[in-house]
DNA sequence: TTGTATGCGTTATCAC
DNA sequence: GTGATAACGCATACAA
C-alpha cells in the first residue's frame, strides 16, 4: 500500500512556481493575485487534489470550525430530533458537529473537557456533567449553551416549558376525579423530570389536595418503566392515574397495565411527555405534551453561534409546548385531540 | 469580558520551571520524569487549568482523534440507532464522532470533502455522495468504510442483507394468494431500496409469476408515502398487497388505507422494513424485517478503526436480518410472531 | 533525567 | 503582486 502523502501547501506552491503565501491567498480568495498567477495556482491545486489540512488551519486561525453537543445518551426519538435541528444550523454556518454521549460514565467530565478542546463552542444537555465542570468550561472561555435545563452563572440555556404544562396536565386529571395520581420519573435524574414533578406538586397545591406520594424514580426507559409500573399497578391500593415523565415511560406503563388486565384509561389513566411518533399510533393513543425538539436543538445552535460571533452572551429561551389530549387519559374532548399550553410563560 | 487566553504548554513549563518537553512528557505520561519534577508539573497544570489544544496536538501527532459519519439525513429511528452504535465504539476508542447530514444538497460532496480533512477516517452511508467522490477520498488515503451499500474498488462496506429477506417476504405474500403486490420505494434513491426491489423481483421469478409492475418511487418518508399510497390504493385495480421499502413508508400506507376505508390486512396486506418501535405498537402490528441498526453502526466503526490501526483493508460484512411476521400481512402464524431469515447468506 | 530544537500545515504580517 | 517569515500549540528525536 503506497502511502502517497497528502500534498500540502508547499507542494502546490512548488508546482505552481509561487510561494505558499500566494497559494493561501488563492485558496482562501483573500488578498489580490494576478489573474495569470491565480490560474496557475488553481491548476496546481486541481492537479494535486490539494485540500488544506484541518489541524493546520485550525491552529493558524485559532478556531476549529466545529462545535460539540453533549448528551446523556442517544436512544430514542428525542435526542435524535434535537441533534437534527442542531445539525441543520451547524451546516448552515459552514461548521461541523461533534457529538458525544456520556452514558453516565465516570469519565464523563473528562470526555467533555477533552471535547471542549477540539471545538469552538459546546452545547450541553441537562445534567450530563456536574455544574462544576460546566463552570470550569465557562471560565476557560469556552462558549457554552445549556440545553433542557435552566441556565446559571449567566450561561444561556434553551429549554421547553415544563412546570406549567405539567400542572395543566395534572389539573386535568384531578378535575376528572383522580385522587391518587402517581408520578413516574426521577426528578433527580434530569432537570426536565424535576420541573415536571414540580408542576405535578403545584397542581395538587392549587387544587388544595393532600400532598401526594413520592415520585416513582424510573429512568427515561421503556424497559425500566415496565418493571416499575408492574410493581406500582400490582398493588391493591394502586393509583388511578400515572403521570409519566416521558412517552417511553408511558409506553412501559401501558404495557404493564395491559399485562395486568387493567383497562386504560378505564382502570388507570396514563399520560406521557414529548409526543414521540408512537404516541399517536399506540392504542389507546397517548395523552402527552408535545415539545419542539428540533427547534430546541436549532435555537441552541443559533444562540451558540451568536455568542461565538458577537462575544456577547445572549439571554436564554423557554420554548412553548403543547398539551395533546388523546384517549389514554380518559379526559379526551369530543374530537379526541386538544391543544393548550402554547406560549405559557 | 476579559478574555483570559487559555494557558498553553509554555505557561505550564514556565510556572513549573521546566521545559515544554517535560510538561508534554508528564501530560502524556510518556518517557521518564523524576517524581519530584512530575509533581511540580502536575501542580502547575492543575493551577492553570491547562488542557492541551486539540489543533496543536492534532498537527503534531498527525491525527485528529476524530472520525466522521455521513448520512443523507437524520430523521427517523434508523439513523439515530446507527449513530448510537457507532458513537459507542468511537468513545471506546477514545475518539470523537463528527456527524454530517447532506440533505441532498448540491454542496454535499464539498461538505464531505471538507469533513474528510478534519478526521482520521470516514463512514459514508448509502448514496449520500457520488461514487466518484468516494473514490477520490479513497485515493487520497482517507480510511473509508461504506454503510448500507455494497463496497467497491476494495473499499469495505457494512450492510444488512436485503435481497434474500425481501424475496422471502414477497414469497410469503405470493403463497398467501396475492397476485398483485406493489412495491413502494425508490430503487434509485438508495442501495437498500434497490436490493429490496431486487428481492421482490427474484421472488416473482422464482414463483414463475408474471413480471410485476414498476416500483412506486416514494421516499423514505411517511408523509410522502401517505400521498402516493392514497393514489395507489384509490385505483379500481388496486394491488392487494404493498411491500414497502421501510416502516415509515408502511405507516403512510397504513394511514392511507384506513382513510380509504380499506381493511388491513383484509383488503390490502402491508409490510415494512427495519422494525422501528412503532411497528409493534401500531394496529395492525406491522410485518417487517428487523435489521440490526446499532450493530450496523458499531461494526462499521470497528472496521474503520481496524483499518486505521493496521493499515490493512478489512473485508466487508453483511449482517443478518430477521423476518418479523405480524398481523399486517395477513399471513401471521398462530402466535402472531415468527422469525426466519437470520443468517441467510 | 531534562532541555534544545525541529517539524507538523496553515494564516497573516510585513517587506519588497 | 508576490515572497520571506513569524506565529499557532504541541510532540519528539537528539543532545546534554
Amino acid at each position: 500500500m503506497q502511502r502517497t502523502p497528502r500534498p500540502n501547501i508547499y507542494a502546490v506552491a512548488d508546482l505552481a512556481g509561487v510561494s505558499i503565501a500566494t497559494v493561501s491567498r488563492v485558496q482562501r480568495d483573500t488578498g489580490v493575485v494576478a489573474p495569470r498567477t491565480r490560474e496557475r495556482v488553481l491548476r496546481a491545486i486541481e492537479e494535486l487534489g490539494y485540500r488544506p489540512n484541518g489541524a493546520g488551519r485550525a491552529l493558524a486561525e485559532q478556531r476549529t470550525g466545529a462545535i460539540g453537543i453533549v448528551f446523556p445518551d442517544l436512544s430514542g426519538p428525542y435526542y435524535s430530533e434535537v441533534i437534527g435541528g442542531c445539525e441543520e444550523q451547524v451546516v448552515l454556518e459552514g461548521r461541523s458537529l461533534l457529538i458525544l454521549a456520556t452514558h453516565g460514565r465516570e469519565r464523563a467530565a473528562e470526555l467533555v473537557l477533552d471535547l471542549a478542546d477540539r471545538v469552538d463552542g459546546l452545547m450541553v444537555m441537562g445534567r450530563t456533567i456536574p455544574d462544576e465542570v460546566v463552570r470550569t468550561l465557562d471560565r476557560d472561555g469556552v462558549p457554552l449553551v445549556l440545553l433542557a435545563r435552566a441556565g446559571f452563572d449567566g450561561i444561556p440555556a434553551v429549554r421547553a416549558e415544563n412546570v406549567a404544562p405539567a400542572a395543566a396536565l395534572t389539573g386535568l386529571l384531578l378535575r376528572s376525579g383522580h385522587e391518587d395520581i402517581a408520578f413516574l420519573g426521577d426528578p433527580a435524574s434530569s432537570p426536565d423530570a424535576a420541573e415536571r414533578w414540580q408542576g405535578y406538586l403545584d397542581a395538587h397545591a392549587a387544587a388544595r389536595r393532600p400532598a401526594p406520594a413520592e415520585p416513582v424514580p424510573v429512568l427515561f426507559d421503556e424497559g425500566h418503566s415496565h418493571e416499575a409500573s408492574t410493581c406500582v399497578l400490582g398493588r391493591a391500593d394502586r393509583p388511578t392515574a400515572l403521570l409519566c415523565a416521558n412517552d417511553e415511560i408511558a409506553l412501559g406503563a401501558l404495557a404493564a397495565a395491559q399485562e395486568l388486565g387493567l383497562e386504560v384509561p378505564g382502570d388507570v389513566a396514563i399520560t406521557g411527555w414529548d409526543d414521540i411518533q408512537v404516541a399517536r399510533y399506540i392504542s389507546p393513543a397517548l395523552t402527552t405534551v408535545r415539545q419542539p425538539m428540533r427547534l430546541l436543538g436549532a435555537r441552541a445552535a443559533e444562540l451558540l453561534f451568536q455568542r461565538i460571533h458577537t462575544g456577547v452572551t445572549p439571554a436564554g429561551e423557554v420554548l412553548p409546548t403543547e398539551l395533546v389530549v388523546r384517549a389514554s387519559c380518559g379526559c379526551a374532548s369530543t374530537d379526541g385531540s386538544n391543544e393548550t399550553g402554547g406560549g405559557v410563560r
